[in-house]
DNA sequence: ATCTTTAAACGTAAAAATTACGTTTAAAGA
DNA sequence: TCTTTAAACGTAATTTTTACGTTTAAAGAT
């Protein structure tokens, strides 16, 4: 004698797929915006240029998944990542149906490190004006992630994620101009960002790209928290 | 005599998960936004309000998958449609690991008819401003789209999706109103719209709502498409 | 025929934001 | 003290946004 429900129960039927997560991960080295690829080295397609990823385990988060990731890979905690699109396509990976989270993440690179690495894999920053094909659908993924990071850069402060804590004005147009990828009027830059009262400026001077040296400020996050909760919208 | 890889498969060890798509379908009644939501008839939690939705099949896109579930509720083909988010917490589902990837989409109510159905799923259309609770993440994901459709309608011409081909200007009007949830001046908004030139102004006018009665519009697709190919960029 | 009523349609002036562009300044090195 | 060079600063013209009042078309009443 058991209990008998008069509804169906929801997973009846339903088919598991493999799930993965795949990181675009931007960089800057002062002049241009970088992406970190990777040699890959399983098959199919062992030896051709890839975005890094993994699958999903199935007690783990997606969210999770992307930044598990990031930090196994790069050795840092705290980096900007955004879930950027999920591909379904049954054709884009020939060797089995697995469905992929791409999420772009923003890391302040240091120009002189180069070794990021999941155990062994290969990688190198590239130039993002000068990609190499990526398998399956990752190429298509970066257009997409560089056309959501012009966006953010608009409306968020994000550009700061990108470079160190400590930086001078003409660094920050730099990466702006990088971002946009068009020249920026610095003195118009300058207005504006100085307006929003969001730089702290600092007593020091970076001397390494000029005698008279450029001040150096740092982001007001504590400012930013405060001005979006009254509905203030970061604008470049 | 095997010929042997020395690369390792990429599929080893990857464990399946279910992944399903839910739709949020937003409804315009003439003065407000509405949602269609639908009582849930599997267990767990049968019988309460939920997003309509179905599992990925094995052999389907995630696109299509959600396109399917537009078009079986609504018997319409082309629907707009994006989307949203992937949302991947392991605990989001307490009977079974799903994955869901949600898609926002605008529908031409037709005021008259209410008959939105899935088999025999009771449905019906919701003010957004009153919302009850929804079962699993569904709130979160309704909140999300209303933010992500308030986002495109100010950069992107969909307010047009939620109103007739052809339409009046103070129906326009009305849709973006309903959607930015604010009050918007008529004369800035019919300035705005007109100098787009992406409207076609038909020498018919619709009296049901004055004894002047008030001219019928329709959008200007093929001239949006030219505009957009050149850099434009529609801004309400 | 004229008057009343009401949503639709139209216009203009002030304020704010954006754009374009030239000059001065600080510090090092010759 | 002169030269050099990136950094820093300022202003006028243009464009966009905002705010708000008046006229018009057509139906229905008198």
């Amino acid at each position: 004698m058991s209990s008998v429900s008069p509804t169906q129960i929801a997973y009846l039927g339903a088919e598991p797929i493999l799930v993965a997560v795949d990181c675009i991960v931007f960089g800057f080295d002062g002049s241009k915006l970088k992406l970190l690829i990777f040699k890959r080295e399983v098959d199919p397609l062992a030896g051709r240029w890839s975005l890094i990823g993994s699958f999903v385990k199935k007690n783990e988060g997606i969210t999770e998944a992307a930044s598990r990731v990031l930090s196994e890979l790069s050795g840092i905690e705290d980096i900007y990542m955004e879930q950027l699109h999920c591909y379904g396509n049954p054709q884009r990976d020939s060797g089995a149906r697995v469905i992929s989270v791409a999420y772009w993440s923003l890391i302040k690179v240091d120009p002189n490190r180069t070794n990021f690495h999941i155990k062994n894999h290969i990688s190198t920053w590239i130039d993002i004006d000068a990609m190499p094909g990526l398998v399956l659908d990752h190429s298509k993924m970066v257009i997409m992630a560089i056309n959501r990071l012009k966006e953010r850069a608009m409306h968020k402060p994000i550009g700061f994620e990108l470079i160190p804590e400590i930086f001078t004005l003409p660094q920050l147009l730099n990466v702006y101009e990088a971002i946009f990828q068009r020249d920026i009027d610095d003195r118009n830059f300058r207005k504006k960002i100085m307006k929003s009262g969001l730089l702290i400026k600092t007593d020091y001077k970076d001397k390494s790209t000029s005698k008279k040296g450029s001040f150096l400020y740092k982001f007001n996050d504590k400012r930013y928290k405060e001005l979006s909760e009254i509905g203030y919208n970061f604008e470049i």
